[in-house]
DNA sequence: TACCCGTGGTT
DNA sequence: TAACCAAGGGT
C-alpha cells in the first residue's frame, strides 16, 4: 500500500478513513488525490469544508468527509499541526474508532494494537469457531485475544496486514476456496462444516422511496439546486428541488395537488422520461426527472421563497456543487442538453 | 444495542 | 435479479 512507503501517520490516517466500509480499488484513487492536493493535516485543515466535500463525491459515507476535516482541525488547532502519537488521542478524534485507531498505531508506529476489521474477524471467527455476532461486546473480546495470542511477537505491522490480506484474498466471505486453503487443517469452522455460517450473516432491510427531481430552468440556462438537510440521507449534498413519496411514483396531477400545498403558483409538469435508482446502505431510491415550469405571470423566484430556498446555478456552477451519484447521473443529462441548445 | 450512513463489485 | 459484502463510526 502507497502509505506504507514513509508510513507518515497522516497518509495512514487518510487511507484508513478513506477505506472504511470500502474496498481498497474503490478508495485508492481517492487517497492518490487527496495526498497529491493535501499533502499535509495544515492543507487539510485550511481546505473549506464544501470544496472538500466535491473531492469526496461519489465515494460515498459523506459524514466521513466531515468528521476528518473536524479531525484536522483539531489536530492543527489543539496540537499544533504535530499528528497524535497514542491510541486514546487518535480515538478522541472525529471519525476514528477502535480499528482506525489501532491501525494507526500499527501501521505507523509499529506498537502491538489489534487490527480487527471485518476480513480478520472472519478469519479469526471461522479459524476458532467463534459463535455469534463477532460485532457484539463478548465476541469482540474473544477475537481480541485470539489475536494478541496468535501474534505470539510477530511484527505488528506484518502480522496485521498479513490476515487483512488473507482475509480479503483466500478467507473471503462468500464461497471461500477451502480446498486450497494452507490453514484448512487447522480450522475449527471447516472440521464442522460450519464456514459458510461464521461469522452470521447481516439482515439488511431495505425501504424503497421515490423521488420526483424538479427541473427548473430560467431564461439563462440556470437550473435551481437545494441543498439536503441535516437528518436525511445524502445531507449536504445538492440536489435538484425533490418531492418524496413513500409507497410509489406520484402521478403528474398527484405531483401538482403536492406542490399546490407547498406553493401558490399555478405550475406545469412534463415528464422528461427519465428515470433511475439507487442502492444506498439501507434503502432503494427510485427517482424520477421532470421538467417544471410556473405559468405565464408569476415569476420563478417567488416559487423559490414559497417552496424551497436554493440556488440558481449555471452550467459551470453545477459542475463544482457535490451530489449523490444519482443526481449526478440527471445533471450529466442537463449539461447534455444545455450544450446541446446553446 | 440497534440503526443509520453510499457506492460498486460479486455471486 | 436481488442479496450480500466491503481496511467502520456515530448516535
Amino acid at each position: 500500500m502507497p502509505w506504507m512507503e514513509d508510513r507518515d501517520p497522516y497518509k495512514v490516517w487518510l487511507a484508513e478513513v478513506v477505506l472504511q466500509q470500502t474496498r481498497v480499488e474503490q478508495g485508492l484513487p481517492y487517497f492518490r488525490k487527496f495526498v497529491q492536493k493535501y499533502p499535509d493535516v495544515s492543507h487539510l485543515a485550511a481546505v473549506e469544508e464544501s470544496v472538500f466535500f466535491k473531492d469526496w463525491e461519489g465515494l460515498g459515507y459523506y459524514q466521513r468527509a466531515r468528521n476528518l476535516l473536524k479531525a484536522a482541525r483539531c489536530i492543527v488547532a489543539q496540537r499544533g499541526g504535530e499528528m497524535p502519537t497514542s491510541y486514546e488521542e487518535w480515538l478522541r478524534l472525529p471519525g476514528v474508532g477502535p480499528y482506525t485507531a489501532a491501525a494507526i498505531m500499527v501501521f505507523a508506529f509499529e506498537r502491538p494494537y489489534p487490527v480487527i476489521d471485518s476480513n480478520v474477524a472472519r478469519v479469526l471467527a471461522r479459524l476458532w469457531n467463534v459463535a455469534g455476532d463477532v460485532s457484539r461486546a463478548p465476541q469482540r473480546q474473544e477475537l481480541h485475544a485470539l489475536y494478541e495470542k496468535w501474534r505470539g511477537r510477530h511484527s505488528p505491522s506484518d502480522f496485521a496486514q498479513a490476515l487483512l490480506d488473507f482475509g480479503a484474498m483466500q478467507c473471503v466471505a462468500m464461497r471461500p476456496d477451502c480446498a486450497s486453503c494452507p490453514l484448512q487443517r487447522y480450522c475449527i469452522a471447516h472440521a464442522r462444516e460450519v464456514v459458510d455460517d461464521v461469522p452470521p450473516r447481516r439482515k439488511t432491510l431495505k425501504e424503497q422511496v421515490y423521488f420526483h427531481y424538479l427541473l427548473i430552468e430560467d431564461h439563462r440556462h440556470r437550473v435551481l439546486v437545494t441543498k439536503r438537510r441535516n437528518g436525511t440521507f445524502w445531507s449536504g449534498l445538492y440536489e435538484f428541488p425533490v418531492v418524496e413519496s413513500k409507497e410509489a411514483f406520484l402521478d403528474e396531477k398527484g405531483l401538482i395537488a403536492h406542490l399546490a400545498a407547498a406553493t401558490t403558483c399555478r405550475v406545469m409538469l412534463h415528464y422528461t422520461g427519465l428515470e433511475r435508482h439507487q442502492v444506498l446502505s439501507h434503502r432503494r431510491v427510485h427517482a424520477r426527472l421532470y421538467r417544471f415550469s410556473v405559468l405565464e405571470g408569476v415569476g420563478e423566484h417567488d416559487f423559490i421563497q414559497q417552496y424551497k430556498q436554493g440556488i440558481w446555478a449555471d452550467a459551470a456552477q453545477m459542475k463544482l456543487l457535490p451530489m449523490s451519484r444519482l443526481m449526478d447521473f440527471f445533471r450529466q443529462w442537463w449539461l447534455g442538453q444545455i450544450t446541446q441548445s446553446s
